[in-house]
DNA sequence: GAGTTTGAAACT
DNA sequence: CAGTTTCAAACTC
């Protein structure tokens, strides 16, 4: 309680910007997967694991606290099972004998349980994708006791919005016995706010030390956060658990993000990663009702604005009582980019040990690329050289970042300086409550235009270069704005003709990127193919004939075969007889214009 | 790449 | 709140 009340006495200045954190997307949308436990083995690369900078896992008998990722689009790659796919329904806590229900809209403090039939101690957890509910990615997940029930959970994300609120808890104590019985022995789901199914915000428990995770999606500018929260001390996770029964759940392949969206999460069994939370900005925090119980993390799975205003109006920070009889949880809101910095070292190095600090922080594999190679947000690097980039001078800094392969000198604004941070931002907090509030939003109502928050003060740049707020935002001064000689109006022809500047030059930037790509692909091309070309004789090899067309082309003429053997219900094996000849045919093909173009061509072109 | 200009942030 | 200083990005050469 005490705690609490600072927290209130330091935010309660601060307006309500939870709002504008997530139309800004830098609230971390909150990636939800779900139930590890000491068996759990959500394999990822198995040659990385997140590193804890600050506290080990702990062990824990108390209540399990479910792991979750909410992804966006997915696919079902990697699942153990495509049974596990098809009874899966948004909305609702499911076993998976649990025969196909309508979701529902839980509120807070309703517990919707299902009753597991099986009790092969396996859980699967069904996390739908944020936009598109057509694609589901079932992630196999063991519960945190050998005995306890199998189960699915389908996370209800929003087709279109994907705003949700989720609580996901899971009971540590569950008995076969009281599995069919208990609703204590049932995953639990609470939509908070009790508003459709479409507007949603994740919340996660924080009973024990999460390890939170940023992950940073290709083709996405929301921030993820990844939870994995150590449930037992028990070792015998790492091996896999010797009581899963079900050996796909051993290999649960990454979730994979479909369409432009691909990104590859490695999760890691929780016994493996020695990562805390750094303490969010906790002296924003504001207390709505006090409780005794500990506190969760609420954070929104998307940034879209349509979110539920009983929630979103709140402050990050807040803490949230439960309602009575709901568990004993509160609830803390908080942005994300106060929660967490991700430090990953490659197994082979250490598990657990010797961090490797700032060069590996904040990267996540993505499909093998770092964090920084994937993401599709870039962020400019900082040049910061006195301010220890813990001023708002430094961008990361401002945007609530950490600093990741920027340029700055004796950087404090990493995990390694974390008081020092935290110092920093409850300062710039202190000269001003909305300092880390984005600063180009919504004009006033009934505006659609956005606008700045402040309006800028330009002099001498008539507000048509970069060093104008408005102007790099790309958008025009306003009434608030403080600027003179401002040619940054709709009417005014400076501002008209850089436009168009600008625009024939982000095109000719467009069009001369797809050259490079294309030569750069070309010659790589190039030098595969024609490198044998000098031998036998002087005279290209056919195979240097197989161009990009050919091989569409061949691929096409497998494919006929392949569906013409399934048109005819052939046997697999005359399948594959068939399409081995046509490739054969093909090969001859492709030979044969070969030598032609040799013979036609005396200088060996 | 070095030097200059600019305006926001920080400070007084 | 206004004036000044500091700072890092934008810009120019």
């Amino acid at each position: 309680a005490a705690e609490h009340k600072q927290l209130d006495a330091t935010q309660s200045t601060a307006e309500s910007d939870w709002n504008e954190w997530e139309r800004s997307g830098r609230v971390a949308s909150l990636a939800v997967c779900a139930a590890f436990s000491r068996y759990g083995n959500l394999n990822g690369p198995p040659h990385f694991s997140s590193q804890i900078t600050k506290k080990p896992p702990v062990s824990t008998a108390g209540p399990m606290i479910t792991k979750l990722i909410i992804t966006k689009a997915l696919n079902n790659k990697g699942l153990s099972s495509p049974a596990s796919v098809a009874p899966v329904v948004t909305g609702r806590v499911v076993t998976q004998s649990t025969p196909v229900t309508p979701p529902r809209t839980l509120t807070i403090g309703e517990t919707v349980s299902t009753v597991p039939q099986n009790t092969s101690g396996n859980s699967k957890v069904a996390i739908s994708p944020l936009k598109s509910p057509s694609k589901l990615t079932v992630v196999s997940v063991a519960s945190q006791s050998p005995n306890s029930p199998q189960k699915s959970v389908t996370l209800p994300l929003n087709v279109a919005l994907g705003q949700q609120i989720l609580t996901v808890q899971q009971s540590a104590t569950t008995s076969p016995a009281k599995a069919g019985t208990s609703q204590s022995t049932a995953q639990t789901v609470k939509t908070v706010g009790g508003v459709g199914p479409s507007q949603f915000k994740t919340i996660i428990p924080l009973t024990t030390p999460p390890n939170v995770q940023q992950i940073q999606v290709p083709g996405s500018r929301f921030h993820y956060v990844r939870l994995v929260t150590a449930t037992t001390g028990s070792t015998t996770a790492q091996s896999g658990g010797s009581t899963n029964t079900n050996p796909s759940i051993q290999s649960a392949k990454p979730v994979m993000m479909n369409a432009a969206v691909r990104m590859s999460v490695p999760i890691i069994p929780a016994q493996s990663i020695k990562q805390v939370v750094p303490k969010p900005l906790m002296s924003a925090a504001q207390v709505v009702t006090t409780s005794q119980t500990p506190q969760r993390l609420i954070m929104p799975a998307t940034h879209l604005p349509q979110i539920q205003p009983n929630l979103t109006s709140l402050p990050p920070g807040t803490v949230l009582a439960p309602a009575h009889g709901s568990g004993n949880m509160g609830y803390a809101v908080l942005p994300a980019p106060y929660v967490t910095q991700v430090r990953i070292v490659p197994l082979c190095f250490s598990t657990f040990s010797t961090a490797t600090p700032i060069q590996t922080q904040a990267r996540l594999s993505l499909n093998g690329l770092s964090t920084s190679e994937a993401t599709s947000r870039p962020r400019k690097p900082c040049n910061c050289t006195r301010s220890q980039c813990l001023k708002l001078y430094c961008d990361c800094f401002a945007n609530g970042e950490f600093c990741n392969n920027c340029n700055c000198v004796n950087c404090f604004n990493n995990l390694d300086h974390e008081s020092e941070r935290l110092k920093a931002i409850k300062a710039c907090l202190d000269r001003n409550p909305v300092a880390f509030k984005p600063k180009i939003g919504k004009g006033k109502q009934g505006e659609s235009d956005r606008r700045h928050s402040k309006g800028c003060n330009c002099k001498k740049s008539g507000c048509l270069k970069n060093y104008c707020e408005c102007y790099e935002a790309k958008i025009m001064c306003s009434s608030i704005c403080k600027c003179m000689g401002c040619k940054n109006f709709e009417e005014s022809p400076e501002r008209k003709t850089l436009m168009h500047l600008a625009d024939a030059a982000e095109v000719r930037v467009q069009q001369q990127t797809a050259a490079k790509t294309k030569l750069s692909s070309q010659i790589s091309d190039l030098l595969t193919r024609t490198t044998p070309a000098v031998i036998s004789g002087g005279g290209k090899l056919p195979y240097t004939f197989v161009t990009k067309e050919v091989a569409e082309a061949t691929c096409d003429c497998l494919l006929e075969q392949a569906e013409q053997a399934e048109l005819t219900n052939q046997p697999q094996a005359v399948a594959e007889r068939l399409i081995l000849e046509e490739f054969g045919r093909c090969l001859r093909r492709i030979i044969s214009f070969a030598g032609k173009a040799k013979t036609d061509c005396p200088i060996n072109c």
